[in-house]
RNA sequence: GGGCGAUUAGCUCAGUUGGUUAGAGCGCCGCUCUGAUAAGGCGGAGGUCCGUGGUUCGAGUCCACGAUCGCCCA
């Protein structure tokens, strides 16, 4: 007996128990211990930030990571399954400030390093848990006790190693620059950290005058949206071509920013260059023997502002840039935390937003102001806690990417990217990459190794903590791990003698990422080590161990990385800049993108717009395997749009393949059918078809997860299920009343095939349904039968079933044009151009309900002929055009056996298309190739068998409202104007399961149950 | 300013190497099947396949230019 199925799946209920399930039998283990040894599939996980639970774009990635692993896994491949946790930085500082209630690096330094770090761990060991059980309710399979967190000491060690190596090859150095700064976490951002993290803000536009010193009554006018910058003002640039006038007012502007104004006087830029003029705030002690002057710029815009520049260098990156070329003081006002520094007067301790009014309201005092308004424009905040960005002059140790920059091209090129474009977005990004900015100051990240000795000015970079040891000249005994405060009580000796300290900077978290296909893999550590990769803050979060060099050798590359299209510019990235300069290969052989998760309006998911849908919530709402149908739908280049209604769609889609196995087991239960063995040796021809349909899918399947492309997989799918539904069962529905035991075995090996095929993507309805269906003689699990390899599907046998569904679908819109629905039988059918059909002609018959199916010429009114232009086209070429007027023009003679005589031509029937019009007394439907035409007179027995149907159709419809069973019988008590009806008694009775019919009762039919 | 995508039905989107009348789902209207069906099937309305030019016998598809939107860089 097969367990029977309730009416319909409760998708999270049967998830809960196949989970349950799987640990009890412990499949997954199971699953690895049968791969163990097999041909290896290397796919390495990008690491998940441990610092929230997870969102549900997370389960976009993580269905795509599991569903492919799954696929290779079923084809027997030997797989890693180390699943990464991205643990120290930025995010997961500010996660713990916010939970710690404070907001200020002092404040951090005053809870204490040691503390803070702590609580950083125990956020990381408290998110990884949370992630790792969604993550398993999302079905994904994964080697859960073996994590790899990038804060373990080894992973630090390993990224030592690689900035020594980038010391030795003389890429590291201290840039002094101009940089976005977040004044609330104190620190600078990277190139990649300022991306997507643009928001519209309001901030004052000012119009403010300089005086000319030489020009008493003149003033430049400069605009500004940055009030706070003014005061470290000591420039103004002009664009040396522009022209520039001087108002009644005494104003210069650019003229074409001035539109209306009438101009006393005009100039081209160049000729206000070198004039000096009053700073607005000179007598700050910070302004104490600044010279202000007109610089030329070319850069200055004419499409906003006043076309004159307000230049303060320590304030912005080109205003640095200009400071070089023409030797500008550089003063620098505010301070790590956004504070203006002491000599500036009445601003010390203020922040830069706390300053703008009273720059407004002095200016305004001296008459500088030449207007005060705001502006709303994008402008960059910190993308983790959204606090907008300032620029400052800071030092930071940066990569030199200039020398990398075309080996790492090189190595892209042998990546093969789906979608294939992405390709080129990396190249793109190598190419404009900058330096590499990697110093953060901050608390809980990557220590740098980096030890300027201030006596000899040596650069000591630390590339193990063997040598650390050997260099250390104390601090060792408190060194719990490599973290500050710990790392920072360690000081070195330089090779010039003198004691030197750790800088205090960390570094950024793209190097933690970046560094673990070496990490992970043991990349030349000479001797494997058990639990090596737990080490540091790491130990006891995990078991990893560190392998040997082999082990590296065996699985670098990796055949397979997938994350979001933003990973280009981070992990992909920083992965590829260090194994390139470690190996000089990229450290991915192919790459999966995909785009990004909207709400279902499009919009992006925010928390406060109450449109985001977490992980937890959706995995309890909708189901794992929704959810994971929903993404492997989705074309990955496409923003996906996710939520309630989509999913709801989705469950209704499955709902066919729900349907068909409910079928099957109903009828298989009844008839005592038992699964499994060989086909029959008595197949009909539709059974054939089926088999050979499910060859073609198991093809298809095949080929979609080869080349990593899932909107084919569930195509392929859905299309077969509706082959399977609505034409296999549908025509074979007689064969299953009657129990026939050669569709029931067709049909349950089709239902297998299409749930092993599918299992990788939905593994929980698949398994489910697996073991409701499942032959004693195979694995319990599916996840442990091996990948069914496909046949070569006969295709003459696809496409004559193809050319039937084509006719029927041909002959039901003829009926419909003429009215005629399917209940009343019709008399003739006539197929013209169905060669591959005529093997079929019952089938089609009874779709059709007609009496005779004949197969020849349609006898039509009308005839037009076209070209047939895959034929012609090649065979005409430019003459195509002149055949195909005359045959619209009617100009040409029918030849003997289909073919036609055009311009002097003859054409085979093969080489035209030939469109027909109905005859009185037919209903005609055509395609190019085909033509059907149906009889539409009918006679007394043709209506009697119409009244029949229509009877048969009333009695069930009855039964059904009735509640009545499959298998109860009936009474029927036709009305006696329905005598004539009783010349089909044994028709009716089989069709209704009467017992008895009689025709003596009033004017509707009754049914009793017998 | 440079690069990469996108633009197809009212909405959301497919469309593999160029081929005849461009498809699906949802929504709307009509019809219909039902002994698996809160389903399914058929039909209808609804399309300048962003525009212009080019290559070709033939372009949603290839090429060029332009427009709009998105993303990345400057």
């Amino acid at each position: 007996m097969f367990e029977a199925l309730p009416q319909y799946p409760d998708h999270p209920a049967l998830e809960e128990e196949i989970l349950a399930w799987w640990d009890e039998e412990r499949i997954f283990d199971q699953l690895r211990e049968r791969n163990r040894g097999g041909p290896t599939f290397s796919f390495m996980d990008g690491p998940i930030t441990a610092n929230n639970p997870m969102a549900a774009h997370h389960c976009w990635g993580r269905t795509l990571k599991d569903a492919f692993q799954r696929y290779k896994a079923l084809r027997g491949f030997d797989q890693r399954y180390q699943n990464g946790f991205d643990c120290q930085g930025l995010w997961v500082e500010v996660g713990v400030e916010r939970s710690l209630g404070l907001n200020s690096k002092r404040e951090i330094e005053e809870y204490g390093l040691a503390e803070f770090n702590e609580r950083c761990k125990e956020r990381v060991a408290e998110y990884a848990e949370v992630i790792t059980e969604q993550s398993r309710r999302l079905g994904m399979w994964m080697d859960w006790d073996n994590d790899y967190y990038t804060f373990s000491d080894t992973n630090i060690e390993y990224i030592w190693r690689f900035l020594k190596e980038c010391d030795a090859r003389g890429w590291l150095y201290k840039g002094h620059r101009s940089v976005e700064w977040c004044p609330r976490c104190g620190t600078s951002l990277s190139q990649h950290e300022l991306i997507n993290s643009y928001e519209e803000l309001t901030h004052p536009s000012l119009y403010v005058r300089f005086p000319l010193k030489e020009r008493p009554g003149e003033s430049l006018v400069v605009w500004t949206t940055t009030p706070w910058t003014l005061p470290a003002n000591v420039a103004a640039a002009v664009k040396p071509d522009a022209e520039y006038g001087l108002t009644e007012a005494g104003d210069w502007w650019a003229v074409e920013r001035n539109a209306d104004a009438e101009f006393v006087r005009r100039v081209r830029g160049d000729e206000l260059v070198g004039l000096e003029y009053e700073g607005p705030f000179d007598s700050l002690p910070a302004q104490h023997g600044v010279v202000h002057r007109v610089i030329p710029w070319d850069d200055v815009t004419l499409s906003e502002g006043t076309g004159i520049v307000h230049i303060a260098p320590g304030c912005g990156a080109e205003d640095f840039e200009l400071s070089r070329v023409h030797d500008l003081p550089v003063l620098t006002p505010i301070d790590e935390a956004g504070r203006f520094y002491e000599v500036y007067g009445e601003f010390e301790g203020r922040s830069t937003e706390d300053v703008e009014k009273p720059v407004v309201v002095e200016l305004e005092r001296r008459g500088r102001l030449v207007e005060a308004g705001s502006i709303i424009h994008r402008y960059p905040v910190c993308w983790r806690c959204a606090t907008p960005l300032v620029f400052r002059i800071a030092d930071d140790w940066l990569i030199r990417a200039d020398e990398i920059r075309q080996l790492m091209l090189d190595a892209n090129a042998t990546v093969k990217w789906t979608p294939d474009f992405y390709s080129k977005r990396m190249d793109d990004w190598l190419r404009n990459m900058d330096d590499w900015n990697i110093s953060r100051r901050r608390y809980f990240g990557l220590p740098l190794p980096f030890y300027p000795c201030g006596s000899c000015g040596q650069l000591t970079v630390i590339g193990s903590v063997a040598e650390l040891h050997e260099r250390a000249t104390g601090g060792l005994d408190q060194l719990k791990e490599l973290h500050r405060p710990w790392i920072d009580e360690v000081p070195i000796a330089c090779d010039c003698g003198a004691e030197v300290r750790r800088i205090q900077e960390v570094g950024d978290a793209w190097l933690d990422a970046g560094i673990v296909p070496f990490s992970t893999l043991g990349w030349q550590n000479p001797e494997w080590k058990e639990h090596g990769y737990a080490t540091g803050a790491a130990a006891g979060l995990t078991g990893a161990d560190l392998p040997d060099h082999a082990y590296w050798e065996k699985w670098f590359p990796a055949d397979w990385v997938s994350e979001m299209r933003e990973q280009i510019r981070l992990w992909f990235y920083s992965q590829s800049f260090m194994s390139v300069t470690l190996t000089g290969r990229s450290p991915y052989r192919s790459v999966l993108t995909y785009e990004k998760l909207l709400d279902e309006h499009g919009r992006e998911m925010h928390r406060s717009w109450g449109n985001s849908i977490d992980a937890a919530e959706a995995l309890e709402n909708i189901g794992a395997d929704v959810m994971r149908f929903m993404f492997c739908d989705q074309v990955p280049s496409q923003n996906l749009k996710f939520g309630y209604g989509p999913a709801g769609e989705i469950k209704r889609r499955l709902l066919t393949l729900w349907n068909s196995v409910k079928f099957f087991v109903d009828y298989a239960n009844i008839q005592g059918f038992r699964p499994g063995g060989e086909a029959p040796s008595e197949l009909q021809p539709l059974d054939h078809w089926l088999l050979e349909r499910t060859d073609q899918l198991v093809a298809e399947m095949t080929e979609a997860y080869e080349r990593y492309w899932t909107p084919a997989l569930i195509r392929s799918f859905e299309s077969f299920v509706d082959d399977l539904s609505n034409w296999y069962i549908r025509r074979s529905r007689r064969r299953f009343w009657d129990g026939d035991e050669v569709a029931l075995w067709t049909l349950w090996h089709a239902l297998v095939r299409s749930v092993q095929t599918i299992a990788p993507v939905m593994p929980f309805l698949a398994e489910s349904l697996w073991r409701k269906l499942r032959a004693d003689d195979v694995a319990e699990s599916v996840f442990l039968e091996p990948w069914p390899e496909a046949r070569q599907a006969d295709d003459r046998l696809l496409a004559e079933v193809a050319e039937v569904r084509r006719v029927v679908e041909l002959g039901r819109q003829a009926r419909g044009d003429a009215g005629l629905k399917l209940r009343q039988p019709l008399r003739r059918l006539v197929v013209q151009g169905a060669g591959l059909a005529q093997g079929h002609a019952g089938e089609i018959a009874e779709e059709l309900r007609v009496k005779e199916v004949e197969f020849g010429p349609v006898e039509a009114t009308e005839l037009r002929v076209k070209p047939n232009l895959p034929v012609l086209g090649p065979k005409l070429g430019k003459e195509l055009g002149a055949v195909r007027a005359s045959l619209q023009a009617g100009d040409f003679e029918q030849l003997e056996g289909g073919g036609v005589r055009v311009n002097g031509r003859d054409f085979t029937p093969d080489e035209v298309l030939v469109e027909r019009g109905a005859r009185e007394g037919w209903a005609l439907a055509e395609d190019d190739s085909l033509t059907v035409a149906v009889t539409t007179g009918l006679d007394d027995e043709l209506r009697l068998e119409g009244r029949v149907l229509d009877l048969i159709h009333q009695l069930n419809t009855m039964r059904k409202e009735a509640g009545l069973a499959l298998t109860d019988r009936i009474r029927v008590t036709l009305p006696k104007g329905d005598a004539d009806l009783l010349q089909h008694e044994a028709w009716i009775k089989e069709e209704v399961l009467a017992t008895e019919i009689g025709a003596n009762g009033d004017a509707e039919p009754q049914i009793t149950k017998a």
